[in-house]
DNA sequence: GTCTTCGCGC
DNA sequence: GCGCGAAGAC
C-alpha cells in the first residue's frame, strides 16, 4: 500500500512540465524514503533525475518499495484537471495495475479521482555519480531561461565558457554571433535568490544543444535559482531545487567540437 | 572606426519596430553628423526616412562616413535580447564586414555582445524635398494610431480631408461608412502634447492605403505627437520626432480616386 | 494557420 | 493591476 499527499497538486504539474517534452513514460520508484525517477529521452541524449523526499509530503506511507510505470502524458493530462490550490493524494496497492489520484479543493467542495493504468516499462537503472566539478554556477533560474531563449533566436548550439571571472554563453548563426556574459554578484546585499556565484576549480568550455537546454529551463517555476555543474568531457548537470522535497536535475552530454 | 552609444537600447527597438514591417534590409549611413537611413518598401509604395543626430548619443565617434547594410530582422532579433534598461553601444571598423552591438545592464552584471554580418546593398539614394504643404496637422500620436485602428476594422482606404476647421478621416466598406473628425484644440491650457493644431494653406483631400498608414503608427512609442503633412498629388509625410536625436518619417503616395 | 496561454512591460 | 506581445498547443 502506497499513499502520499501533496498540499499543492500544482507542484507536480510544474515537475512534469519539463519532463513531458523529453520522455513519454517513466518509472516512479516509490520507497519508504521517497519517490525517485530516472529516465532518458528517446534519443538517449539527456537523463532526468528526480527526487522527492518524504519530508515535503503532507502524509507519506510506503512500507514496501514499488515501481509505478506511468505515461507522463496521461499523468500530465490528469493534473490539468486539478484546480490550482487543490491537494493531491496518490494511492496504489501493493501489486498495483493502476495509480489513483485524488484532487481536493481547499474548501473540500470538489473532489476528483483519477485512475491511471500503469505501464510495464522494465527496469532500466542509471547510475549517477556526483563527481567533482570544474565549475559550479548558481544563478537565478529566470536568467538562465532568458539566456537560452535569447540565444535560440540565433543559433542551435551554445558554448558555455566558465572561469572565476564569469560565465560566457555563446552561439552563432546565419546572421552573426552572440555572446552573453554574466559575472558573479559582488553586491553582498543582494538576495541569495538574485545572486550569481561561481565555484571554479579550473576554466572550462563545453558545447551543448540549445534545444535541450531550453527544454530544461521549463523547470524554472520550480525554483528561483538553478545550478549548472560542468566538468570536462562529462555531461553538464542542470539542477533545480524543489523546496522541502528534493530536486529535479537534467544531464546533457556535451557536443563535440 | 565608428562607435556610438545610446543610453537606451530600447530606443532603437522602437525605431526598428515600424521599419521592419516595411523593409527587409537597409543601409544605415553613419557620418560625423549622425546616422541616417532612407529606404523604400519592396513594393516601392512608401519611403522611410530616419535621422539620428549625434546630440542624442551618449558618445559618438565617426571620423569617416560609412554605410552599414543591415538586415532589419537580424538587428531587431539582436535588440530583443537587450534588457529594457540596457545601454547600447554600436561599433564598426573602417572597412567593416560586421557591426558589433554591446548591451550592458545598468548594474553591469550582464553584458551581451552581438556581431551582425553586414550586407552589400548597393547605394540607392532618395532625394527628399521639404516643400510647402497645403496642410500640416499635429496631433497626439496615440490618437492617430487609434483612428487608424478603428478605420481598419471597416475599410482599406482612408480619405483625409483637412481644412482650417478640422481633419476628417473617412473610410467605407461592406457594412457601411465611417468618419472620424478631429478639431484643433482651443483650450490654450492644454499641454502641447495633447493638443491638435492645423496649419492649413488651402483645403485638401487625399486618399491613402490604411494598411501602410497603420504600419507607420507603430512608431507611436517614439513620440507623444505626430505630424501629418499633405500637399495635393504628393506623398503624405507622417513624421515622428525622436527626442534629442532627430526624427523618423514616412512618405506614402496618395491613392488615385 | 489559428487560438490560447504565459511572461513582460507599462 | 492591466494590456500587450511572444510562444506553445490544437
Amino acid at each position: 500500500m502506497f499513499e502520499a499527499k501533496l498540499i499543492q497538486a500544482s507542484l507536480l504539474k510544474k515537475i512534469l512540465e519539463p519532463i513531458k517534452d523529453l520522455v513519454e513514460s517513466a518509472n516512479f520508484d516509490c520507497s519508504p524514503s521517497g519517490i525517485s525517477l530516472q529516465a532518458m529521452d528517446s534519443a538517449h541524449v539527456t537523463l532526468i533525475n528526480l527526487l522527492l523526499r518524504t519530508d515535503g509530503f503532507e502524509t507519506y506511507n510506503c512500507e514496501r518499495s514499488l515501481s509505478l510505470g506511468l505515461s507522463i502524458n496521461a499523468l500530465s493530462k490528469a493534473l490539468k484537471c486539478a484546480g490550482n490550490d487543490d491537494t493531491l493524494t496518490m494511492k496504489a496497492r501493493d501489486e498495483p495495475d493502476t495509480l489513483s489520484l485524488y484532487f481536493e479543493s481547499p474548501k473540500n467542495d470538489r473532489v476528483c479521482d483519477f485512475e491511471i493504468k500503469l505501464l510495464d516499462l522494465g527496469n532500466d537503472q542509471y547510475t549517477i555519480r556526483d563527481t567533482e566539478y570544474a565549475a559550479v554556477i548558481k544563478m537565478p533560474s529566470s536568467e538562465l531561461q532568458r539566456i537560452c531563449r535569447d540565444l535560440s533566436t540565433l543559433g542551435e548550439v551554445v558554448t558555455i565558457c566558465a572561469n572565476k571571472e564569469g560565465v560566457k554563453f555563446s552561439t552563432s548563426g546565419d546572421v552573426g554571433s552572440f555572446n552573453i556574459t554574466v559575472r558573479p554578484t559582488t553586491d553582498s546585499s543582494a538576495k541569495s535568490e538574485d545572486s550569481i556565484t561561481i565555484e571554479s576549480k579550473e576554466p572550462i568550455t563545453l558545447n551543448f544543444s540549445l534545444k535541450f537546454l531550453t527544454h530544461f529551463t521549463k523547470a524554472t517555476p520550480l525554483s528561483p535559482t538553478v545550478k549548472i555543474k560542468m566538468t570536462d568531457s562529462a555531461p553538464v548537470v542542470v539542477e533545480y531545487n524543489i523546496e522541502d522535497l528534493g530536486y529535479l536535475s537534467f544531464f546533457l552530454a556535451p557536443k563535440l567540437e
